[in-house]
DNA sequence: TAAATGACTTAGG
DNA sequence: CCCTAAGCCATTT
């Protein structure tokens, strides 16, 4: 059985691009991690993977979207340490259970999502 | 409407 | 693998 499946282009139909980025983000599970060009990708805009930072920068507390769960493409954390912010994602992603290489780089190919290999 | 910004990614050295 | 330069795109001013 595979684990919340990515939204398919049909369930993003009709929906903007911030839309979108805040439906693939919610769908990452716990202790899960993935790109900004993935979830671009995802969204149908495999080039798009700065639009997603900028979604993600500009997202509302009551959005309630796991944001902590994207990572750049090599597993380090993109936010700027000058907000703070990064020491709090890490600080979540730890929560979770991730795995740090580093104290700014996650084991993003052991926590990727979605699954390479995920046969039923 | 146009210009600037940045939580990215890829290509070259 | 590390560093630099250029390309790409949605959001913000």
């Amino acid at each position: 059985m595979s684990e919340t499946p990515p939204p398919t282009p049909d369930d993003l139909d009709g929906l903007s691009f911030a839309e979108r980025v805040q439906r693939v983000v919610a769908a990452i599970p716990e202790g899960r991690v993935t790109s900004y060009g993935a979830v671009a990708a995802i969204c149908g805009a495999p080039r798009a993977a700065r639009g997603v930072g900028a979604v993600l920068n500009g997202l509302a507390p009551e959005e309630e979207v796991p944001w902590w769960r994207v990572v750049n493409r090599i597993g380090v954390l993109s936010i700027p340490a000058e907000l703070g912010r990064r020491t709090l994602q890490r600080t979540l992603l730890v929560a979770e259970g991730v795995a740090f290489r580093t104290e700014n780089q996650v084991e993003m190919e052991r926590h990727l999502w979605p699954a390479g290999d995920e046969v039923d």
